[in-house]
DNA sequence: AGCGTTTTCCTTTTT
DNA sequence: GGAAAACGCT
């Protein structure tokens, strides 16, 4: 009975099943029933009779760990509980915990998720009195990952030559006393933000051979999921504790590796065999998943890849539809035919809801799915996007949480100092700021002692607030989670706060308090765990994300989500949205031929998530920005083998005939070029000014026309009549400036003379 | 200080 | 079209 699951597996996922021992590479291709490989290969071990305790497997989300686990039990029961199975964040933070001492870190250190750390940068930024345009906190919080994801440290950074010359040369000299500065606030507020856990944990492993050792020759057996998505510092981390036993298994798809603008190295998976050269590499190439066409078709895109690794993707299943590419007029038009076909294929297929996902680059994307679908009574449902944990009111109370149990943690500080309002405004804040700064002390510390720096009324609310907090950490410590974050929400005001506020939204932030501490009972409830204390809770708060918290309400819904998102999973029917060049590939990977590949594996991806039907779709007009944009369609579409698809043009459609595609990049120029930038314009040219003229005289405010709708004015010539949705009608006089920043001045009928930047103003243009 | 209003900037993707 | 910063009023 015991070795029964082998028998499901094919001759190449049963060999990397049973190769237990020694460095092993598993390449799986999509589809491949890598799950099962890894879930199976975990069981087996442990039916070999290894401690679970020494197996460590590292995956990359949470939801990928927990359903792994949940196979595993299924296989060899309750002992799966005990193996190390988590993502690389969640794992080296817990053994971080423990270690954190040897660091100097307190061991229940904060961590910072990206906001915190952007706010922080933001500080400091204002500190050091650097230009935030130049020094766009975004960007140096990438720098500073990018760094981090590297090895190299505040100090190397600062002394190594290239760095320097690299930010001298963009006038960002200061980069490098940022960073530092950065770390050493985040020390000082004894907080890690996402990069630090794996840093720190390779900091750790490098300058304590003690703990090394220890962490060698407790986990036997490692294996890493999705290792095409290794960064530098992962990729350390892995080979460092893997190299006493070397067994060693990673499972990965290079054209699969989507994750390379968070620090990902694709080498990594590529040159494994030049790091354990006695790798037993196997590759799973059957795709069970989907049909020959979607297969076939997903090949085609992905052989334009220069860099990859050899293999061959087949199907044995039904050849299947064609793939079919729907064009058009604009973004609302693309959710209208996507939610039709929807209706279509689930009443002649007899599909669930459950059966459909959409799929696009950018989050932004999905309001027009969204409305185009709920017009269409389609219930469906948003994964992504902003996530429970990312909501204002939840973010706050958990800020008390944290600073309950670290006064030191900063960004806390300043989110709650003030909220609710206890008359802490801006001026004191920024004393304390100061203060803290030339004394070498926290904020908290300040508070504490906020009369020998605050005048007199300032200070007794600063140090009502910090008795306050203490007092939180004094009950937290005699309670469980649940009771402690109670007495918190009610205490520190918040709950008060919220319930007074009767708007819809406030009714909404009330109730997602109450589903928080609803979560947190039920934890406190929990048998397995000894401390159900409230920092306990916390200690893995700030690695939860979007659908971590989503309830297994299996309801019958279709799937909106990003690629990225989507990845592992698979639906029946898939549509991707957007193909079109500057959205997807995107525009800031135009620039170099890696950036790209990627753009190109994610178009793979998304391909590959469908079973029995691709859609794929684009639109030859977009809103972004607010203004409407004209769009081409994808580099990637001509890149498809034409033999796989069927093409369908908007119904009322302006070219001459639609089979005549033959698949060449000019076929997509040429029909897209003759689609106006939105049917409206040419089919209803407004009436001008008789009507709005009277209005105009009524009130002061103009009234657009009925439909109005900002049009792309990058073509604007002088001489032209506009509208402006408050402004009015007006004439264009004067055009200058280049491309995107061109100022336009109009003199408008109702206010006279204007200066309009084109790329801002929202005008439809009413004649030539 | 605190509130509402206007302006600015924005967009990849996420642990 | 929307969130956060800046502004400006009380």
């Amino acid at each position: 009975m015991i070795l029964d699951y082998l028998k499901g597996l094919n001759s190449s996922q049963r060999q990397a099943v049973e190769q237990t021992e020694g460095p092993v590479m598993i390449v799986a291709g999509a589809g491949s029933g890598k799950t099962r490989v890894i879930t199976y290969r975990v069981a087996h071990l442990i039916q070999k009779g290894v401690d679970p305790f020494q197996i460590l497997v590292l995956t990359f989300t949470n939801k990928a760990a927990k359903e792994m686990r949940d196979r595993i039990t299924k296989v060899v029961g309750p002992e799966a509980k005990n193996i190390w199975m988590g993502t690389f964040h969640s794992i080296f933070a817990k053994i971080l915990r423990v270690e954190a001492n040897k660091l100097g870190y307190p061991s229940n250190f904060t961590i910072y998720d990206t906001d915190d750390s952007k706010s922080l940068i933001k500080a400091i930024l204002k500190e050091m009195n650097l230009d935030d345009k130049l020094y766009n906190p975004n960007f140096v919080y990438g720098r500073i990952s990018m760094a981090k994801n590297n090895l190299i440290s505040a100090a190397e950074y600062q002394n190594n030559e290239q760095i320097q010359a690299d930010d001298f040369s963009t006038g960002r000299g200061q980069l490098g006393k940022v960073y530092a500065t950065y770390t050493a606030r985040c020390f000082k507020a004894g907080a890690m933000d996402f990069d630090d856990l794996l840093f720190k944990t390779n900091v750790l492993l490098k300058d304590h051979p003690d703990v090394l050792y220890k962490y060698q020759h407790k986990f036997k057996y490692l294996m890493v999921d999705e290792y095409q998505d290794t960064n530098f510092s992962q990729y350390l981390i892995v080979k460092k504790l893997a190299a006493v036993t070397y067994n060693l298994c990673v499972v990965g798809d290079d054209a699969q590796s989507i994750y390379g603008f968070r620090g990902a190295n694709i080498q990594n998976i590529l040159n494994f065999q030049k790091d354990y050269p006695d790798v037993k590499v196997f590759k799973l190439e059957q795709n069970y998943r989907s049909t020959q066409n979607i297969v076939n078709v997903a090949n085609s895109i992905i052989k334009n890849n220069a860099n990859q690794l050899e293999k061959n993707v087949f199907s044995d299943n039904d050849e299947g539809d064609k793939i079919k590419i729907t064009r058009s007029y604009s973004d609302n038009e693309e959710g209208k035919s996507v939610a039709e076909s929807i209706l279509q294929e689930r009443s002649i297929k007899s599909l669930d809801w459950n059966d459909f996902a959409v799929l696009y680059r950018t989050n932004a994307q999905s309001r027009s799915m969204e409305e185009a679908l709920r017009k269409a009574n389609i219930p469906y449902k948003i994964y992504g996007g902003m996530s429970f944990y990312q909501r204002k009111e939840i973010k706050d109370l958990i800020a008390y949480f944290r600073l309950t149990f670290n006064n030191n943690d900063e960004e806390a500080f300043k989110r709650v100092i003030n909220y609710p309002a206890r008359g802490i405004g801006k001026t004191t804040i920024d004393k304390m700021i100061l203060a803290a700064d030339q004394n070498g002390k926290t904020l908290f510390d300040i508070a504490t002692n906020a009369f020998q720096f605050l005048d007199n009324r300032a200070a007794t609310a600063v140090n009502n607030f910090a008795t306050t907090i203490q007092s939180f950490a004094a009950i937290a410590k005699n309670n469980n989670a649940f009771e402690a974050a109670s007495h918190i929400a009610q205490h520190s005001g918040l709950l008060k706060d919220l319930y007074e506020d009767k708007s819809v939204e406030g009714l909404a932030r009330y109730e997602n308090i109450q589903e928080l501490l609803n979560g947190i009972k039920e934890f406190s409830e929990r048998e397995d765990i000894e401390d159900r204390g409230l920092s306990v809770f916390m200690e893995d708060v700030a690695l939860l994300t979007n659908d971590d918290n989503q309830k297994p309400e299996d309801k019958d819904t279709v799937s909106l989500m990003t690629i990225h998102s989507s990845k592992g999973l698979e639906f029946n029917q898939v549509y991707v949205v957007g193909l079109e060049e500057n959205l997807f590939p995107s525009q800031m990977s135009l620039n170099s031929r890696a950036d790209l590949e990627e753009e190109r594996r994610l178009f793979y991806v998304a391909v590959t998530r469908a079973e029995k039907k691709l859609h794929i779709s684009y639109a030859t007009s977009r809103f972004k920005f607010g203004t409407l944009v004209n769009s081409e369609p994808s580099r990637f579409l001509d890149e498809i083998d034409p033999r796989y698809l069927e093409i369908e043009l908007p119904k009322k459609a302006f070219s001459s005939n639609p089979s005549s595609f033959d698949g060449e990049r000019s076929a997509w120029k040429s029909k897209t070029s003759e689609a106006p930038a939105s049917t409206d314009v040419f089919s209803k040219p407004k009436p001008a000014s008789q009507k709005v003229k009277t209005t105009s005289l009524l009130s002061k405010a103009h009234v657009p026309t009925p439909g109005f709708k900002p049009e792309d004015t990058s073509n604007l010539q002088v001489g032209e009549i506009v509208e402006h949705e408050r402004f009015g009608f007006g004439k264009v006089i004067n055009l200058e400036g280049n491309k995107p920043d061109i100022k336009a001045t109009i003199f408008f009928k109702e206010i006279g003379q204007k200066q309009l930047l084109l790329k801002f103003a929202k005008l439809r243009i009413v004649k030539s």
